[in-house]
DNA sequence: CGGAAAGTTGACGCGGGTCAAGGAATGTGG
DNA sequence: CCACATTCCTTGACCCGCGTCAACTTTCCG
């Protein structure tokens, strides 16, 4: 058992990049099986973090990427004035962290919203790799563009389209990076509180509200809390006509 | 003279990244001397392009990252229904070209405000180069990770602000951009027209030309048309407590 | 000089924020 | 197991910031 990690649990066992069920959506994709062993090696695995926790804070000394393998964080920023800006949500497969790059310190902090698994990739050793595995390095800019091409993708959201818009085009985006991990597209649970998608939609908590009253109305889709079934996709898609959905 | 370069023309004399006067903002900071030159030789010059010229569009296979040496860009994506969202602009001492890098092809367009002389350097020649040179490719992740860091403080301007705190919040920026390349912070022209800003701070073109009106009125500033002198910048620093800056 | 593009200013109305009250689910101690 | 608090969500009433429409002025450019 390596010396840096803490205590091993389950969950742990048995786990390595080449085996991840996520392999395709990670850091692997695009690399020889040799690579990936070598990405093995550098890959801190730590017991399940558990809901309200933090991976890191905004000011923390940037060191790591963080990759989901099971559960769901937030990304947020405070303003000086106190209040919290929601940046976006993480999903198995998907990765935070990387704004933790640009001066050393993370700007922004991710909080765990359901119990997750986490894989720990820390800059120094990713940047040794890069120059011995041209997968790697292509990869991971692959990667953080995807993340710029996201955010622009928000910006389009939050600048021109409507609160229906906004929520259409959220739950769709969910669905779709639900779906490409192998999940259902039209019905899961939303890891996220109403507050929290207010927050990142730019919405009054009771403007999202109304707004699920509305879509089960018209027979969009049917919602209880926290659980979601979307009943007609088509329609969904036909009010975010124009909006590219917001990551994959 | 290389192949690939077009006839050049006066401007193109003399330029070398080791002689630029933007090498502390463009990619070479933080590299050695041996490294800018090794760089230097990837880059490929061009002549100035003209206002409305695009450096690329949305969908071009995406191949290099273009540094601006002068002038000023403008970047907008396109919807399906046509209309455009500006994603940004562009000033000397930094990088368009990063959503090329996902999958192969520029998600937005980039499109002259300002006669520009431009830098071209290509994915491949890049990324041939970080094998070798330790310094470029921490340089490389530091870019991409400030552009996403300046996203995310984008869309906490457009979810959370007010009309009048996204304009104050762009002005402040612009200057900060201006005077960290080593031009007046209080004096400026605006590369770009009321319709672009609007677009681009999610407000429609009335009503940026009434806060320019409120703004000199409360004597913030002066304007005339797009020149503009911020005469009391403790003030509008006051109006966006708790927005980091875009960009910088 | 004429026509178009860019910018300004005023009048009006609506989307969605704010305030307020209440219901439903979950937790906590007795 | 039940009162009680707390958190999360819903629903209604009101109202204001900013978008829309429209008219006009100024600048630009052939």
């Amino acid at each position: 058992m390596p010396a840096r990690n803490r205590k091993l649990k389950i969950a742990d066992i048995k786990v390595s990049c080449g085996t991840c069920s996520l392999s395709e959506l990670c850091l692997p994709h695009g690399m020889s099986h040799d690579d990936m062993d070598e990405l093995d090696k550098i890959v801190k695995r730590q017991q399940p973090f558990q809901p309200g926790q933090h991976i890191f804070r905004a000011g923390d000394t940037g060191h790591a990427l963080f990759a989901v393998r099971s559960g769901a964080l937030k990304s947020y920023c405070t303003t000086e004035d106190g209040d919290e800006q929601v940046i976006g949500f993480t999903l198995p497969g998907e990765v935070v962290g990387l704004d933790g790059m640009s001066d050393g310190n993370y700007a922004s902090s991710s909080v765990v919203l359901e119990t997750a698994s986490i894989c720990e990739l820390p800059y120094n050793s990713l940047e040794d790799m890069c120059h011995t595995l041209s997968g790697l390095n292509r990869q991971m800019m692959r990667i953080v563009s995807k993340e710029v091409v996201a955010d622009q993708a928000m910006l389009l959201l939050l600048g021109k389209r409507t609160a229906e818009e906004r929520l259409a085009n959220f739950l769709l985006g969910l669905s779709s990076r639900y779906h490409s991990r192998g999940l259902s597209a039209n019905q899961f649970n939303l890891p996220m509180s109403r507050q929290d998608i207010g927050n990142y939609l730019g919405l009054a908590i009771e403007t999202v509200s109304r707004l699920f009253a509305n879509f089960q109305k018209n027979e969009l889709l049917t919602v209880n809390r926290r659980q979601i079934i979307l009943t007609d996709m088509r329609r969904l898609r036909a009010m975010v006509e124009g909006c590219a959905g917001s990551k994959n």
